[in-house]
DNA sequence: CGCCAGGGCCATA
DNA sequence: TATGGCCATGGC
């Protein structure tokens, strides 16, 4: 059941699962290499952090990452940018996992309020990051707003306003509080946006095109 | 060559 | 609270 003025998400959520189907997405094999590759994306092109996750040979677990020196880390995720910051990063949410035995079915016990929190306090976990990591890592109903999705409500005939925590609950609010949700739209846009609704868009074949004051108005 | 990518921190006013 | 500089690689 959606909410009653819910109808104009609704057209584009399923104009989006129209074309590209459900995503249940996020390009990491485990819980942590989904909080490892959100700190890492950070203003970062998603190739650079799978190059970066590849340099890391196959083992991308909390102890290693809790293991082994700052320096030694930085060389390893120096294709991802900022590898000086990102390795202070990627140690300080470690440490923050390992509060809970790096188990992700404890941190689930959390209210999502209080997870969130502890994220949003923790050095370089920024409002999308810790998002990023409640969504997709641990299954939290908690809506991502990125780059992506902001430009998508910059040019659609929607009213998100401004600033992180407005166009979140603008969405929060009009979606059932549903982390497959979440997931599955979140997903949608961002490969809506690689795909169509780039910084230069590519509108021909986009599923949005006729909603869409961009395509629409030009 | 300059611009920019699934941000966030910090200093400044 | 709101900007602006900074971080830094690799692809275009």
């Amino acid at each position: 059941m959606w909410p009653e003025d819910a109808a104009t998400l609704d057209e584009i959520y399923r104009a989006l699962l129209a074309c590209y189907g459900e995503p249940r997405w996020w390009p990491a094999k485990t819980p942590y290499e989904v909080i490892v590759g959100a700190v890492l994306t950070q203003n970062t092109a998603w190739d650079n952090v799978e190059k970066a996750i590849a340099r890391f040979g196959g083992d991308v677990s909390p102890e290693r990452v809790a293991g082994i020196m700052s320096s030694a880390l930085a060389e390893i995720i120096r294709p991802a940018g900022s590898f000086n910051q990102k390795t202070a990063y990627l140690k300080a949410v470690t440490a923050w996992f390992g509060l809970y035995g790096y188990s992700v079915r404890d941190v689930q016990k959390l209210p999502l309020a209080r997870a969130r929190a502890e994220l949003l306090a923790v050095k370089g976990i920024g409002p999308e990051t810790a998002d990023s990591i409640l969504l997709y890592a641990f299954g939290f109903a908690s809506f991502v707003v990125d780059a992506y999705t902001v430009r998508l409500a910059s040019r659609l005939p929607i009213d998100t306003g401004t600033g992180y925590e407005n166009v979140k609950e603008y969405f929060e609010r009009r979606l059932p509080k549903d982390a497959e949700i979440y997931n599955n739209f979140h997903a949608l846009i961002v490969i809506n946006a690689k795909g169509h609704c780039r910084k230069k868009p590519a509108c021909d074949g986009c599923p949005l095109s006729d909603m869409c004051r961009k395509a629409l108005n030009g």
